[in-house]
DNA sequence: ATTAGCACTCGACAGGTGAGAGTGCTAACG
DNA sequence: CGTTAGCACTCTCACCTGTCGAGTGCTAAT
């Protein structure tokens, strides 16, 4: 519906509206490199987009600015992927793996580094750990008639917490009950936990009344819902955009943040896709309104999965941030799921 | 140096500007309850004041605002510390306690309540691990060839890091390991580790080069510099102070949150005093000329200390705040030591 | 010593003006 | 017929101006 030159003149303004944030008038795509058409021509075809919904005049006699309607259509259509330079996958990369260790570390990084690499607001929701494969869990004696249960996987600790034992239980007896739990929860995610469970209590061979308290302590323990593990990085990167240079604005956008749970669900939202881009009134958020959100998503082993995602406004530099958020979902799964723990 | 009446006057001066964060006229003080005097003799004390440097003009016919040296004055000799309600205390040392159990969890929570009931921004420094005695040393097999160091104290785990072992290690062997561990490290803080190690190299009865690796990692991991864990509370506070409207001023303020390290650094230069307070320039730093640092210190333990403080513009309340910040200061303290871990 | 009175200063605000950027329309051009 | 030059028009923004009010400092009276 749309000929060549209009996506060709939509395209211009876009790109530079992104590059100023200032409406674009006629006269500065006239002057554009490959242009080959008049200010007046353009008018005409400005105009024409104008009715199609794609542009938008702040008042007459200012330049023009591209809707939704025309980001939607740009990274739809218009969108091209570059490639990361060798140096910047090395910094992303490198940044990120100095870290690498236990699954937090990993997600506090990348999302420093992907605010920084983008210098939009960067936000990472850990993968569910409810998902995670068990390797083994353990109970290490704190003080009398404490311990500390301890649930590891490959990436490292998943769940801790202390409890209270029976005082005259021993560290030996604490230590084959470690065995005993592994033996049974191994293998298993937390979301299985709770079945098996109903098994354990039935073949207990040691002595019961000493134990059932603390295993159903330890159930309750596992099973609880952890809330949204979710890590924001370059909370105040926005306020550099001159969209933001009006604190009302600019808190509004902020108070976006102070619901981690709310954050971690639009962010789910996109679902499994590997790249979602949500444009403005997409975002369903109020406060998101003049905003875009660009998600991706990376995987841990077999069955976890988390969502890594940068806020910014509409007019963000879309080439650059989904060809990051590309090469950093790949970096993160790598080192979420790999064995790699030489060092 | 200063007579009842210009003390009086200067006290009225402070606590409406603390009030409006607006210059304070004659008419308004001389308007005030208990001021029997007309504005022009007020007029003729706040000229001296402001000779002596208590108090400033941003320009000719504004009103005056108190100086630094008048809000150092204020504390140090007009501040009265009030109690907080039943109601506030229940509903600070509730918030917090309900999430007890794992240090950084309290933390976290003190931090957030603490900004809260201040509504300015909250910073708490973790206490030094270094510090802390070990209770227990834990080697977790996780994978062939990878183990789970865990290191805890009374108040729950404080380290934990990935370290390769000789693949042939069984997960018995490393129960013994840990035991020999705890045994001799245990009571021990963190800063002796070094030269235990120095020792445990000798005594090694089990096979060295074995252990020998094993032990170098750990030394590694125990003994390297971990960053300041600082956790920051309500940052966008500061925002909905008319001073901070404009945005410059805004960002420039929140750069210091920035680095971690050099805001942990900040914090503890206030030393081991019980509640320190600095003002506008007293703190050394560019960006805080305009604010306030009001720090507390809380203890975990017979060695443990940390740091908790908030930020705010000079004309901040300080009543309030060092009231909440004193009570919290033994909340913190009392939930860190204390053996509570019941539930 | 205190206060009333008054002239003075300065910022905030409203209204007015001109420049500049950009538009839409029309008529001319290839 | 598509393209373009020209032009009148619109709207914002920056700047200036005058007025108003708050607050001061000084002086003289109490």
């Amino acid at each position: 519906m749309l000929d060549e030159r209009k996506f060709m003149i939509l395209r211009a303004i876009i790109d530079d509206y992104i590059l100023t944030a200032m409406p674009v008038g006629s006269r500065t795509i006239s002057r554009k490199q490959g242009v080959g058409f008049s200010p007046a021509t353009i008018r005409n075809e400005m105009s024409d987009l104008e009715e199609l919904g794609y542009l938008a005049q702040p008042h007459t006699s200012a330049g023009r600015v591209p809707s939704d309607k025309a980001y939607r259509l740009y990274v739809d259509s218009l969108l091209k992927r570059d490639e990361l330079t060798e140096d910047e996958k090395l910094r992303i990369s490198d940044y990120i793996s100095r870290r690498a260790g236990q699954v937090e570390d990993v997600i506090r990084a990348a999302a420093d580094i992907l605010a920084d690499e983008t210098q939009y607001t960067s936000v990472i929701v850990a993968p569910r750990i409810q998902t995670l494969r068990i390797k083994r869990v353990q109970l290490v004696p704190v003080d009398e008639g404490t311990a500390l249960m301890i649930v590891v996987t490959g990436a490292g600790i998943i769940k801790d917490a202390l409890l209270s034992v029976p005082s005259d239980m021993s560290a030996e007896n604490l230590y084959r009950l470690s065995e005993m739990l592994t033996n049974e929860l191994g293998g298993h995610s937390l979301s299985e936990v709770r079945q098996i469970f109903a098994g354990v209590f039935r073949n207990l061979s040691i002595n019961r009344r000493l134990l059932g308290g603390v295993l159903k302590v330890m159930e309750e323990k596992l099973t609880e819902d952890a809330p949204e593990d979710v890590v924001i990085g370059g909370t105040t990167k926005l306020l550099n955009y001159p969209e933001y240079s009006d604190i009302e604005k600019a808190k509004n956008f902020l108070s976006v943040f102070e619901s981690k749970d709310r954050l971690a669900g639009l962010l789910k939202k996109a679902g499994g896709m590997e790249i979602s881009i949500r444009i403005g009134t997409e975002n369903e958020i109020e406060q998101l309104k003049d905003c875009s959100l660009v998600t991706a998503t990376y995987r841990v082993g077999q069955h976890g999965r988390g969502t890594l995602g940068i806020i910014g406004p509409t007019r963000m530099d879309y080439h650059r941030v989904v060809t990051i958020m590309q090469y950093m979902g790949g970096v993160i799964s790598k080192l979420l799921s790999g064995e790699n723990y030489e060092e």
